[in-house]
DNA sequence: GTCTATAAGCTGATAGAC
DNA sequence: GTCTATCAGCTTATAGAC
């Protein structure tokens, strides 16, 4: 790779970083260029230059989001433990919440506003997902391996309450009183939401309780 | 009260009503007085002389979605039935997102981008609320009516799962192809939310699952 | 390829006529 | 009290020098 080309993805990655900041903070429509040039430490005309349009630097800054965001649960089987699938797939979406809380808020804010640069993503990818996960727990609940419940708002459950730490942080530390949340609150947060939920389908939580 | 008084109020209401509208589509950075204008049928100097900047404006919309929040939970104390208690908490909140989710958009917004204009709100009113509420959870606790489970994130899990239905809602519907979640989406959502909280709090579900 | 300069339009807010 | 006309500043995006 040569010099030049080293700088270009650098300048790239250095606006996606800026921009990534900007969206989350304002979102779509309150972020400017301005301010994401001034953030990235360049002139404002370069960021068009690189990324042709603001709609189309926010659509790459989405969907940088949702590349990131592939699930241990992705792999299970009917054959899999419910109580072990889920529990991971708990602790990691908050773990992913407390750490990454960035990427989720933009996220969430474009969803807000209707999901219209992301709809496509929600119905060509996310939505076969959804229906993939939907018949691992069928059939668990099938096999009587757990309680019957409604496998999407199950998914949507759990999406919902790690996803919280995220999106509400602001909310969550002026509640707490706290500056910022740390590794004994995801321990407590994901102990909390792995018994609730897993006892509420009629799993038994797994002993070791690594936050992973 | 005078016919120019009544028309005064009349013309409030109308920004206020479309001001909703706007900052619930786009935020408050993306939203525009000349939108709001147009969607009440005035000129836009008249929302400046009525509410005299856009963020009063801004700030009025929140604190009537505040106002509106008042849960049955509120009066609930440790003499009362928890299961009973949470399920009408849980089956109230997903009403309400499934009726009124523009304010709880807008209210999301909000805290997603740092809950700046509702701070003081969130430190003077939602936090003693919270610790109230703690409180005879924690007495419920205590007299062996629930599990024991951190009751923070009980609150959070509950707000979160219910408001989901709200804020998510583009994506629920892109999910699942429907064009808009009706009455027994309502009835499912709320039973299945219901009996895993509770399930999972070691409380038994009440047998009348009404939606209210 | 990268920058300066600038265009064309929209922003929140104001001044002043009626 | 309500409107028209307008302000200065910021918006995205482009044209053209280097």
């Amino acid at each position: 790779m040569s010099k030049r080309q080293a700088n270009r993805e650098e300048v790239f990655s250095r606006i996606l970083e800026a921009a990534e900041i900007e969206f989350g903070l304002k979102g779509f429509g309150g972020a400017s260029l301005q301010h994401i040039a001034e953030r990235a430490g360049l002139p404002k005309p370069n960021i068009v230059y690189y990324f042709h349009s603001k709609a189309n630097l926010y659509k790459q800054v989405l969907n940088n989001i949702a590349d990131g965001w592939n699930d241990l649960f992705d792999k299970a089987t009917a054959m899999d433990d419910p109580a072990i699938v889920l529990d991971r797939f708990i602790r990691i979406k908050l773990r992913q919440s407390f750490e990454n809380g960035r990427s989720s808020r933009i996220f969430a804010q474009e969803v807000i506003q209707g999901a219209h640069y992301i709809g496509d993503y929600l119905k060509e990818d996310l939505r076969p997902w959804l229906r993939s996960r939907v018949g691992v727990i069928e059939q668990w609940i099938e096999t009587g391996k757990m309680r019957k419940v409604d496998p999407v708002a199950l998914i949507f459950m759990i999406w919902s309450t790690t996803q919280h730490y995220a999106d509400f942080e602001a909310q969550i530390l002026a509640l707490t009183g706290k500056e910022q949340l740390d590794e004994a609150d995801l321990v407590r947060v994901g102990d909390t939401l792995s018994e609730i939920i897993l006892r509420g389908c009629g799993l038994t939580p797994p002993v070791s309780n690594h936050p992973l």
